[in-house]
DNA sequence: TGTATTGAACTGACTGGTCAGTTCAAAAGG
DNA sequence: CCTTTTGAACTGACCAGTCAGTTCAATACA
């Protein structure tokens, strides 16, 4: 329904592992369905029946095609943030390729994060929403994918301090954090509260933040 | 238990509108386990019954107090944010009154932010995990609320470009939520992942950050 | 002072409903 | 034929909200 997209777009490759393709479809709808109805109500007020109805899909299906509701997910979670991950590294090394300095590199990833985020809202929100929480059962999984992704922005971070392009002062794991909160939350409320503006637009207003054109004036 | 704060302590004022004391305590005692209990499960996992339990009361007490569990978290919400606005607001007029420039504003109010997530971690916590929830019942109560300490940056920002010390160029309330994320997601992760570290270690670094001193070397 | 009265505050067992997860025979699908 | 899907029925746990009854503390009264 929406021109949004859904999380997993991509395994075209099902080939190996003998995965048929009728049944990867299905989990595909099931994820999808799921991304939006958790993120829009939370994990726990979203009920079994509203998946399997949302994704047209028999109940008995879903069962069929993941062992429970929190496994299902869990795979969810695991499958976006690795697109993200790979996204942000795609970035990185597209500049860094291309003779970019890491400032250059790090607003690059400023922009494949407002991608990944136009592109996956609901899974953002959703990733959001849990990510802070403790007590859960799927923390870990969490937490290690959260790492993945962080680490990205940090390596780039500390390439930077030490071809001396960023300062020796600068924190790399707290730095890293609040650049992922800036782009995150900034993202987060275009979505929500201006969805007409242009991702050009949100991408220049981060990136004269990023590099400290914002006082100082015209 | 936790040296941590709970949202609300504050109204001694109960002799004024006849609120008894005794039924103000038990309101307190409930914030106070429901604050945490939903931070770390969400408001669906969490029940009534745990409330009422954490907070050494009876079931009943909870429906005697509160029209219902919604209504219980809304009223958590409103009195968590009021706090927080009420903090940023103070911390930017002293910067004024001391003759500070916006930019001593901006860093005066990130300490205050600083500061408030550190008091009560369970409520940012909470408050983010709802924040972009959409489909909820407080979804219009989440918005003023957000609206209000929002808006409180925003106006720091704009009269920084009104004076000239900003440059005209910055999108306002773009900039005003990029900044709010900055400094709820690097303290969530100071929370959660580096909590020996010191408030004002973690304010240095964000200071560096907010004034631009990351890329060109020491 | 001691005692009775009153209304607010609190209690906790109970109810009606919901939901995750199971099962299965039968029907596609390929 | 072998895999996958269907859909409906069922179970058992769990939970929000209710309510008749109890406690508390303040005030009135003797």
């Amino acid at each position: 329904m929406s021109a949004r997209g859904t999380i997993g777009a991509m395994e075209s490759s099902s080939a190996a592992s003998g995965g048929s393709t009728r049944r990867e479809a299905t989990r595909q709808k099931l994820y999808e369905a799921a991304v939006t109805l958790i993120a829009e109500q939370g994990f726990s007020a979203t009920t079994v029946d509203e998946i399997a109805e949302r994704a047209g899909v028999a109940k008995g299906t879903v069962y069929y095609n993941f062992a429970s509701k929190s496994v299902l997910f869990e795979e969810l979670l695991r499958h976006g943030v690795g697109l993200l991950t790979a996204s942000l590294r795609e970035a990185a090394e597209r500049t860094a390729r291309a003779g970019g300095s890491k400032v250059d590199a790090l607003d690059a990833m400023v922009r494949a994060g407002l991608v990944f985020i136009d592109r996956y809202p609901s899974f953002t929100q959703l990733y959001v929403a849990e990510l802070w929480r403790t007590n859960r059962a799927w923390q870990s999984t969490l937490m290690v994918v959260r790492q993945q992704a962080v680490a990205v922005v940090e390596g780039v971070l500390r390439e930077g301090v030490d071809n001396g392009e960023f300062s020796e002062e600068i924190d790399v794991p707290l730095t890293a954090a609040a650049l992922v909160g800036m782009v995150l939350v900034a993202a987060l409320d275009w979505q929500s509260f201006q969805p007409e503006r242009s991702l050009d637009d949100v991408h220049a207003a981060l990136s004269r933040l990023l590099q400290g054109r914002v006082s100082g004036s015209r």
